[in-house]
Order: C-alpha cells, then structure tokens, then sequence
DNA sequence: CGCCAGCTTTACGTTTACGTAAACGTCAGC
DNA sequence: GCTGACGTTTACGTAAACGTAAAGCTGGCG
C-alpha cells in the first residue's frame, strides 16, 4: 500500500532519452494512434502504460515492422474479450504473427551459421598469416 | 563432369516469379548495387550468384534490414582476404552484425512468450463460454 | 507483314517514418 | 523582467523502397 512505482508519470524528454528516441518520434508515435498520453494544460503527460507501449514500440522496431503492424500488436493487448467472434479473429492474428516470428528465428539461425563460417575462415586466414610473420622474421 | 546445376541462369521475370517479387523491385536492387547481372544484348542475364545474393536479399528483408545494410552483409562474403587490415575490419563487421541478430533473437523469444500468454488466456476465455453455452441449453 | 509478349530505359508518383524550421506558450531562476 | 530550458502546433523537407505509366526495341508466330 506504499508508493506504488506503476503510478508514474513521465516527461515527453525524459520518456525521449530513456529509450533513445526524438521527442518528434514520439509525438509521431501519437499521430499514428500508438500513444495516448493524457494532458495537463497542453503538456503531454506520459502514464506507466504509456511507458510499457514504447517499450513494445521499440522492440517493434528492432524487429523491422512498420507502425502500422506495431499498432496491430500492441492493440493485441488491449483486446475487449467480451465478444467471442472478435476473440476468434484475435487468435487467428496471433497465430499470424506467430509465424511470422517464426520464419524470423529461422531467417536469424541460418544467418548466424553463416557468419560462423565466415570468422572461422577469417580466423583461419589471420592465423595463417601471423604463423607466416613469425616465420619471416 | 555431367551437366552442373550451378551454371544456370536466369531472366528477370523467372526470378520475380520465385521469389515473389516484382522485375521492378529486381531492377532496384541493380541499382543499389545488390545485384550486377550480366547481359545479352540489352537483355538481364542473372546467374547462379545472383540467385543466391537475391535469396540473401530477401532473407534480410524479412528481418526488418535496410537495402544498405543488406549490401553490406552481401559483400562479407565477397571480401578480399589479402589485406589484413581490411579482414580486422572484417571480423568487427561481424560482431556487430552478430550483436544485432542476438538482440532480435532475444526480442523474437520476449514477444512469442506474450503471444502465448495471450493466447492462453484467450483460449480460457473461449472455454469458459463454451461451458456456459453448454449450461444454458 | 503485322502483332504480341517480354524486355528495356526514363521519369514522375507514393508511402513510411520521421527531420527540421518557424513561431509561440510557460515556468524557474537571476 | 529578461533569459533559457522545455514544451507546443503547423508545415514543409527528405530518404528509402519501390509503384506506375510512357514509349520504344526485338524475337517469334500465324
């Protein structure tokens, strides 16, 4: 029942260098529906779910998916479970992006191999070069 | 010695079909350097190598990468290996990309751990109407 | 020969995701 | 009361990744 951090408020800046973005991003964020903060006067005040949606905003991007599917993702959590045809649809979207992330840890295991093999080689190759130095000098 | 898959070559809409992409998107790649196919007359003629590149192509794509950075991974493995310092540059290029890739396995891992939280809970949902549908007739 | 399918170049248009500048409000501190 | 830090709206600019005509070559087929 103490101080309870969930209660936060943040800064429009603060928000901004904490997660290395613009301030224009986010407001941009806003724009595009991925943000709602409430107001006081005119300034925007930023709640601890707000906190929480860049944070999936962020991890969104690193992903490389456009605003638009973020929006769809996040919009995820906030589902009204109350009708079950929407809640079938629900799943169905969950079953897509599931895929999709998927194909994506596949895309990122072939990937990674191949940059083994590729410092392997190069480990080779600098090796055998400094083995050559050594004999040289 | 027989016939040897790997001299094929290819015509732009033959690759377009396969992979899913427009002659157009093809051509951009060209442009940007990602692509160098030989030609027949004004004709594009792709080989084995390009077929492999634009499978790379599209492989970083799906991973959210900038045509920039997807020219720049290309041409690790294009890398002359006579320079030592070049292949020290190498080698760093490397890691970052290592680091990147890591970093969205670990975002990939967070994000299907939620999906499947919600998935979870949707699908309680669903059973519990069920049961009640059942009560009620 | 005409014509179509498939390729070519050139070039302007479009969407996404912000950057950047202008012009103004507001509050703390000297 | 002015300055400076921080915030606001409005609006034009821009880079990336193509889309979409427009207009022309070119090999084969009936």
């Amino acid at each position: 029942m103490a101080l309870d951090q969930s209660q936060r408020t943040f800064g429009i800046a603060e928000l901004a260098r904490e997660f290395g973005v613009t301030t224009r991003a986010i407001r941009f964020y806003e724009d595009k529906g991925l943000l709602t903060p409430a107001r006081d006067g005119q300034r925007r005040v930023y709640s601890a779910r707000d906190h929480v949606r860049l944070r999936l905003i962020m991890r969104g991007k690193r992903l490389g998916f456009s605003l638009d599917e973020i929006r769809e993702m996040i919009d995820l959590y906030d589902v009204d479970p109350s009708e079950v045809s929407q809640l079938r649809l629900f799943v169905d979207k969950l079953r897509t992006r599931r895929r999709q992330l998927k194909r994506q840890q596949d895309d990122i295991a072939e990937t990674l191999a191949e940059l083994d093999r590729l410092e392997q080689q190069s480990r080779d190759l600098l090796a055998e070069r400094e083995g050559r130095a050594r004999q040289a000098s």
